[in-house]
DNA sequence: GCTACTCCCGTGAACGTTCACGGGAACGCT
DNA sequence: AGCGTTCCCGTGAACGTTCACGGGAGTAGC
């Protein structure tokens, strides 16, 4: 009556030993295969750890060891595409270090977001991501760790960000607009309550060239092609005499893309695109979307270097490099 | 003379308690919100606590409460649309869990694959994704550790496998080329040294069709879509004649779109495509992609929940419930 | 035959946290 | 006054591994 089928207990480095008799020592020494022991011995305790099904706790070994960094990545929707390169990046920069990289989606849900900085603060050396709640409440679940916002301009100190520098691309975009002679150019924005600072930029790259924007030139798009689709289509509705339009991510820039199709609208020669991000999805389309371009991968890449940065105690990147610019790549769309 | 600027000492619960004038249970207690504690002391627990610069360790948190399991996804190419599709249904299975996920990418390289399972097998309860290694490779650096494979049969009983039934599906959409009077039908497939299932499967259907495959009718394509672009150019090369093509996936299927419209090919007129995993991205493209759809993120989530019940102890999933079956998705591309 | 050295192997301690248990102080009730 | 109860708080132990150290057996050298 050794135990009353209650939980199996966990098969430990002491059982190993036993079953070969040696001792933890030497069972550690085989298993690590380091020096000081015999061949037959080593031999002999890692059968008995195959035999008992031995399985090291990592636990254990992390914390007389604590030789392995984890961060923690968090995306609002890893089949956006902007955010599978993101992600893409920071798994190669994360892998080049030998880190270890765990990945919560959110769904772009606030209580997901919630929920997981409430578990990520205690399970990771540091943060990377997309945040869409206030610094005060990631500042509340992330005690102590570093990090690291993408595409978001941090206000407290204590975090960092990698911030997206669009403002010459968007001007160029413009500029192209303007010398194929365009006038009557809308924009779809993202749908949150506040205009995005893309349309900012667009907006001053409008005044520049001397082109007026009627306030319903700029329609709102939730962020998937379907709301792409529809934002493009309000605004067809409310100025059918539109010829060019800003999209701000390729993601909505593609959905318009498709309903120009199903307007009739050819493009670029009915209506020009442009789009925001360049995603390698551009090119794929027919026909291939311009868009103001950044290195998506890149961002995140450098965003685990920060983060590894203030880990390990080195000196951080300085603001000027925790920047990523943006410029015009020109295809068939406009 | 405490320190010679050695490596500055972790803060432990032990200096919290000092610094508060308490014992380690009470801080503990304060800061795990739990009971029997005073409201003040807790507050001023926590106050020394942030003012230390206090993190628990989640390893020695972990060795004395073992609650939080972590499982490892592995993809040879985040950037592949169907391995972003499937990760994202593997992280939301894991969520509904509360398990974490560490997600590796191995850029489809042998070395990085074995770099990865060398260390995985530490760090995680369980492995899930997908391997181009031999089993026994895999045996060898997953010791003790359940592993799913998906989109794999396992050979070894040590494994289970989420397998991919397309063989309905490949007849229907065989059968959709036949009833639309398609005679001379090509297949991309993928670029492995020997035929891929769905190549059998496809040679099956074209069989019961009474349709000849001469050996010159598949090409070879890489896994991605300029690969899928450069197979079609050879096989149209080869067989100018050819009015179907069905391709081992979407990737290379929407090379073969991008394809066939640079040759001037209009899809499905001149030229039919019918590809398979039914994408997301399918839908993005003109025209939209017909597809021997799975249903991806389902895929992934099956795989997690495999895993699940191999760590829990839990009744595995039977074979039949480990399959996910394809179905023809007909668009405008066949 | 003594010393020195190499080759193995084992024993206590430590890592940082939580759990189980015990116990003191204050309060209310009879 | 005595007793039970509630509210706090602290002390040893345990989790499973590696590190530092010590030590015995065998061999070589003189």
């Amino acid at each position: 009556m050794s135990s009353s089928s209650t939980e199996p207990r966990r098969v430990t480095i002491h059982d190993v030993a036993r079953s070969a008799g040696v001792s933890r020592q030497t069972v550690s020494r085989a298993l690590n295969d380091k020096a000081e022991i015999d061949g037959s011995t080593k031999q002999r305790v890692l059968d008995a750890a195959r035999e008992l099904g031995y399985r090291p706790s990592r636990f254990a070994r992390g914390l007389v060891r604590p030789d392995t960094t984890t961060i923690g990545l968090v995306v609002p929707d890893l089949l956006n595409p902007f955010f599978t390169e993101v992600a893409s990046g920071a798994l190669a920069a994360a892998r080049a270090r030998g880190w270890h990289v765990v990945v919560y989606d959110t769904a772009g849900d606030d209580e997901q977001e919630l929920a997981t900085l409430r578990v990520i603060g205690t399970q990771v050396d540091a943060v990377v991501g997309y945040f869409s709640r206030s610094e005060e409440d990631l500042d509340r679940f992330t005690p102590g760790i570093p990090v690291v916002l993408v595409g978001r301009e941090p206000r407290l100190p204590r975090f960092s960000g990698i911030s997206i520098d669009g403002e010459d691309g968007v001007r160029e975009a413009v500029a192209h607009f303007a010398g194929r002679g365009h006038r009557r150019i809308g924009m779809l924005d993202d749908d949150r309550p506040e205009p995005s600072v893309r349309q900012l930029w667009f907006r001053r790259a409008a005044a520049e060239h001397g082109i007026a924007l009627a306030p319903g030139w700029i329609a709102r798009a939730a962020q998937t092609v379907d709301g792409g689709g529809a934002a493009l289509a309000s605004l067809l509705a409310a100025h059918p005499d539109v010829t060019a339009v800003f999209a701000f991510n390729d993601v909505i820039a593609i959905g318009a893309l498709r309903e120009a199709r199903r307007f009739g609208l050819r493009v670029p020669d009915d209506l020009a695109v442009i789009g925001f991000d360049g995603l390698a999805l551009g090119t794929l389309v027919d026909p291939e979307l311009s868009s103001v371009a950044i290195d998506t991968r890149a961002l995140g890449a450098l965003a685990v270097e920060q983060a590894a940065r203030l880990v390990t105690g080195a000196a951080p990147l300085e603001p000027g490099e925790l920047v990523v610019r943006a410029g015009l790549h020109l295809r068939e769309s406009a």
